[in-house]
Formats: structure tokens, sequence, C-alpha cells
DNA sequence: AAGTGGTCTAGACCACAGC
DNA sequence: CTGTGGTCTAGACCACTTC
């Protein structure tokens, strides 16, 4: 339990309580919340300040309003651009979703740059995927993961061949982890001889390097990640606001 | 003129009055916007509904509030998430802004590719920039520019060496036009013999390409550049909501 | 003290969904 | 017809800036 800062305005609270409820699992994503006016009720405050915490929600992709039915809890957003960096190579529409190989799956200390990445004391238990995606049977992405133990226990009881494509709703169903931003940086760097080999390059060759920090309903960081794959099929859109 | 469609919501018509009279520089940037109060009776509404207006346009990054002080039309930012791509090498913080050179400067019929992203009929009067960027007399970035004639008449009236560093003030102050959004795709590619006698690099060196599509405050698309740099000293950093 | 934006309230009326 | 979110109003009170 956190202490809501009583300074903090009323609508903000709010938010911070209706986005913990989710993180509960109160309300399971596809679900609808109530209605306004019993939030506002039940709260003891106005609707119009239900509103406000409402929109920010919805601003953050969380909830989603329809009109004459009700708010309901976002699932998993799975064409969203958090998804953006599949696009290897076809650039005609189809995202196909990449399959995944886990290779590798351990708990470690946390090395320093994992956890100033998660903002986790150095040496804190962390689970560490390596994990190898594929397009029709090429592989276009090497990818290490760093996860906090405590958070993500589930994935440690699980067959890595049970794992699946995508990650994301396997840490929302197992986990109760929702990741509903990111920061990424990208730079390129040339193959070692050993990614050359997993990616199936001629080393020497250029690699586009994706870094991801991914985070939370509550803004923490939960995941961190650094992908790899080969700089000539590749293809990033943004857009900047 | 536009014709603002009445079956549209106070607040949003609001919104694209005041948007238009920023644009036709009724207030310029830094200026302060008439208060609430005044916009209020000014349109007949409710300061309720003028908060709403201004709250989507300080959301889209047009205005600025201030309180106590006022709400006010914010200068092109220049420290924003447009400029990040100069994050070449130094990534320690200190974004310095690359110098810039106007290689060449034509008029054009609109080739395809820059029509169809400017959403222009093929072969529309363009004006052509072609632009080195340096950073401590090192080229980092070779730019291509393609702008519409009939809105960026005023540059054709410019000596190229007055042009200055940052295109997007220019923008401002001689053609009217801001710029406050935009998309981008990254992609990767291999430099022909001309691009890299530009840019001092070796033949076939690998080159970041940025291809840039920027918005107005009517959501016009009014700017296509391609640029591309050396990949091995590039880093470039997003957030992903 | 006067003027500005920020929070919060209470309620009217509209538009859409679903029975 | 009922319940939901969407728009709009009118006004109280607070917090910050400026003079």
């Amino acid at each position: 339990m956190t202490f809501p800062d009583a300074r903090l305005p009323l609508y903000q609270r709010l938010r911070d309580d209706l986005a913990g409820r989710i993180t509960r699992h109160e309300w399971r994503p596809g679900e609808s919340i109530p209605s306004e006016a019993e939030l506002a009720s039940a709260h003891g405050v106005a609707v119009g300040t239900v509103r406000k915490a409402i929109d920010q929600l919805v601003a953050e992709g969380v909830l989603e309003r329809q009109h004459g039915r009700g708010t309901f809890v976002r699932r998993a957003q799975f064409n969203s651009s958090l998804f953006r960096f599949f696009r290897f190579q076809s650039e005609q529409g189809e995202r196909r979703v990449p399959e995944s190989h886990i290779l590798r799956r351990e708990t470690m200390a946390a090395p320093s740059a994992a956890a100033s990445a998660l903002r986790l004391p150095e040496g804190t238990p962390l689970i560490f995927l390596s994990r190898l995606r594929l397009l029709g049977g090429e592989p276009v992405l090497a990818e290490e993961i760093w996860l906090e133990q405590v958070r993500f226990d589930a994935l440690l009881r699980l067959e890595p061949s049970d794992f699946g494509d995508l990650l994301y709703p396997l840490y929302e169903e197992r986990c109760g982890q929702v990741v509903i931003s990111a920061e990424e940086t990208l730079s390129v760097e040339v193959a070692s001889p050993l990614q050359a080999r997993l990616l199936r390059l001629e080393p020497q060759s250029p690699l586009i390097v994706i870094e991801r920090l991914a985070f939370d309903l509550e803004r923490r960081p939960i995941e961190w990640r650094r992908s790899r794959g080969p700089a000539n099929r590749f293809r990033y859109h943004v857009e900047i606001h």
C-alpha cells in the first residue's frame, strides 16, 4: 500500500486508486468498471472529478470509453506501437508476429546495467531470458530480457516451450503485470561472432540494437530488454508529438 | 476560411478557432492569449468549455499554461523530441545543434514520392533543399527536404547563407508555418559513393536513414525530409505511449 | 488587492446502447 | 424506457503571480 499524498488533487488520487484496482485485478481487461455516477457516490465526489480521473487513464491507454455502454479496461494492445519493432522487412502492412524460442532462462543477481535501468539495487534477484525470434524460419531478433524476480516468479514455474510467441500477454495472465508504456533507444553496432552465428549473418554485419525499458500502470519500470537484429532488413516507425 | 461543422462540439470548434488565430499570427509565439474568462465572454460560452478547448491545445504542445500568469503560445520547441535525432554520438546530455550548410536550393515539380508523402498532386511546385549538417567540423547528416512552394515562398527570397542552423524557426518567422508533430521512419542502408564522399565515409559504410513527415497546427503535412548519417555514431531515443 | 489558472461541485440536457 | 457516457453551464473556492 502506498501513501496517497493528501495534498495531491482529488482526481489524481482517484486516478491512482483506479489504476491500483486494475493492477490488483479487481477489474480485469475487457471488463467494464462501475459507472461514473457509481464511482462518484462511492468516493463521495462529483461526477466531473471522476471524469477527470478516467480521462487520464483513457489518455494513458488503460481504459476505453464506449458511449452508452460503459468504461472498459483495455486488453493488452497487441497491434499498438509497443509492437512496432517487429516490423522487420515486410513494410507492406500485414505485421506478422515472429515465432519465439526461449534459449535460456535463469535467475541472477542484477548486474549494474540492468539494476540501474530497472531502478533496483544492484544484486536484486532477477530473471534473465534469452530469446530468438524468427520470421518465416529466418532469425530476425536476438533478445536479452531482465525482469525482477519477485514480480515475475510465475515464469519460473512454466515450461519455456509453453511461453508462446508474445511475452506481454504472458506477463499479464501469469504475473499480473501490465505494460502500458516504454522507452526505446536505438543504435547500430557490428555483429560479434556469437551474435552473427545466432542470427545467421556474416561476422561484422551491421546490427540494429533496440534497448527497451517497459513501464507498468504505476509508471514503474518492470522489464528491460536488449534486442539485436540485422540492420539491413529493418524499418522503424514513430509518431512524435 | 473553413466551414466549422455546427454539429461538432463547442469546445472542438473553439479549439479550431484558437488554432486558426495562432496560425494567422493574431497571437505570436511567446505571447499570452486572452484569459479564460475573457475568451468565455467573448465567445458567449462557459469558462469550462474554454478550458476544454485550451486543454487540447496544451496537450498538442501548442499552448502552455502558467499558473497565475496566463496561457502562452509556445515557441518552437527546440529541446523537444522533434529535435531528437540530432543526438548523434554525444550521449552525455548536452545536445549540441549541428551547424548547417545549404548545398542546393531549387524549385521543382513534385516527384511522386514527395507528392504522395505531402498529399499533393504530382507535379505541384515544390522547393527542394539539400543540407549538410556538421558537429565539430565533422559531417553527421546529409538532408534532402521538400516543401510546398506556395507555403514556403519566402525561402526563395532569402540568401542560403542566411538560413541559420535550424529550419523550423525560419519556417515560423518567415513563412508563418509551425511544425507541431511529425512521423519518422528509420532504416539502414549502405552509402553510395556520392553519399560517402559527402559524409566523408568509406563507400559501403552503413548509413541510418530517417524519413520525416512534419505536420502543422491544422494537422496537414507541410515538410518531407530524408536525412542520412553514419550509422555507427547514431543513437535515437523514443518514448512510446 | 487584483487577476490568472487549478480544483471541485451540482445539475441540465443530449446521444447512444440495449432491453 | 433506462442507464451509460458526452457536452455545457454557473459558480465557489484555492494557489500562484504581479503590482
